[in-house]
DNA sequence: CAAATGGTGCCATATTTTGGCACTATTTCG
DNA sequence: CGAAATAGTGCCAAAATATGGCACCATTTG
């Protein structure tokens, strides 16, 4: 039997009884005394927390807190859950966040690391703040499926981006503008684009966007985007 | 050198040459072109995208959206972060929900099948709504970081809580609740509770609790929760 | 056509994993 | 106390697996 499905037969095993011995786990994984307790001693290294008593009525118990799983993310997958959980807990007092941040840090940790370099770059650009009270949410819209990859394309390699604009009376535009940052109040989220043909910073309601595409020929160079007080840059999980 | 390494240093040399020929790739690992074909596969089999070109000017490529990570959380890690994923896209709106859902997927596949369990009877305590505009904030304190424990072990294991809580008013008391269901109103988040010795359902603000502590000796039944029409319990990711 | 490339099957050899055994240390039961 | 039950370690031969080399095929490019 390979090893990874004896580890998991294992732990299987140690979680339906509670408590087992070597022996026990010997027989019912198919495999030698010898060779269990070597799983154990690398399930230990993996990290499962798995208590031992010696001595009649002793055995083995696992500790049900330490159970790990060992999903494999895209990038963009850990991208998009970084950007929730920012977001969640810039939009206030978010529960277990200590916790949903320590998940994060393992999987930052798991990623390349130029794609770290990337993902701090991207978060840089993530500023958060209050949305004011008085703002009319009636015609909220979906957001475009593709705008998180042209959006990650545009802001790591600094290329422009086009995207056609419906503005909140109903007209359409099509823009190409250098996205500088994205603002979040929530619910509502912005795209920061400073617009060359106009000469000023325009701010474009993501779920006004469609279309989006980056334009691979194209850089810019980073401007200083003119905040309010109260929006703070967002600032990465693990210093 | 180790299998893992291997794998490692082969999409580390395609990432950084964008195209490799198989003997370029052997030597700079240091193996032979069939053990390096063979990892190839291997890496295929894992998920990995590896386009290849054969004839003059040919080799291969990683598509670099393929690469994955492969970090290992704890359970209540994953519970965290889906709770934060699911309060944030019930907030309103939040771009990249479907990835982020997909990457929770992933994760939630990757659980042994009765924590899966346990994580659907925990959502579906889970209520969501939108807080009233008049609502004051000024005093949302901290979360104790004890809660996701207790209430993890409270909700599942039907056992009823106890804490201290700290009314609007500040006064204290000290409870012994049925933990019904969580109610997220963003920025706020409740606990709904039938107190027994009160006969009645009530709401605490999660940042006024404190010493959560699940008691495992107590069980109780499910109650119809009464919830406004506007409020809505959280459905499950994946369906 | 020849050269350059990816890809497969086979087999002997190198490496790693496994099982068995002897042994130690600790706890519990009678 | 002594015997039994348990976890844990070190060592070595045997079993299993990974590797390298080779011959060969298919496709593309010049």
């Amino acid at each position: 039997m390979n090893v990874r499905l004896r580890h998991d037969a294992i732990v299987r095993s140690l979680r339906r009884n509670g408590t087992s011995t070597i022996d026990t786990l010997a027989e019912e994984v198919g495999a030698s005394r010898r060779t269990v307790l070597r799983d154990i001693s690398a399930l230990r290294d993996e990290g499962y927390v798995i208590h031992s008593d010696v001595g009649r009525g002793g055995g083995l118990q696992l500790d049900p807190q330490s159970i790990q799983t060992r999903a494999k993310l895209s990038v963009p997958e850990v991208f998009a859950l970084l950007i929730s959980v920012a977001a969640m807990r810039a939009a206030g007092n978010l529960p277990f966040a200590e916790l949903a941040d320590a998940g994060l840090a393992k999987i930052e940790k798991a990623l390349p690391p130029d794609k770290v370099k990337d993902l701090r770059a991207f978060l840089e650009c993530l500023h958060i703040g209050q949305l004011s009270p008085l703002q009319d949410l009636s015609d909220t819209g979906k957001m475009d499926p593709d705008l998180l990859s042209a959006f990650e394309a545009a802001f790591l390699n600094r290329h422009m981006i086009r995207f056609d604009y419906r503005d909140a009376k109903g007209r359409k535009t099509r823009r190409e503008v250098e996205p500088q940052a994205m603002l979040i109040l929530p619910p509502l989220w912005y795209l920061v684009g400073w617009d060359p043909a106009r000469g000023d910073f325009r701010h474009f309601r993501m779920d006004r966007i469609s279309t989006p595409e980056a334009l691979s020929g194209t850089t810019f160079r980073r401007r200083h985007v003119p905040f309010e007080d109260d929006v703070c840059p967002y600032s990465a999980l693990t210093p």
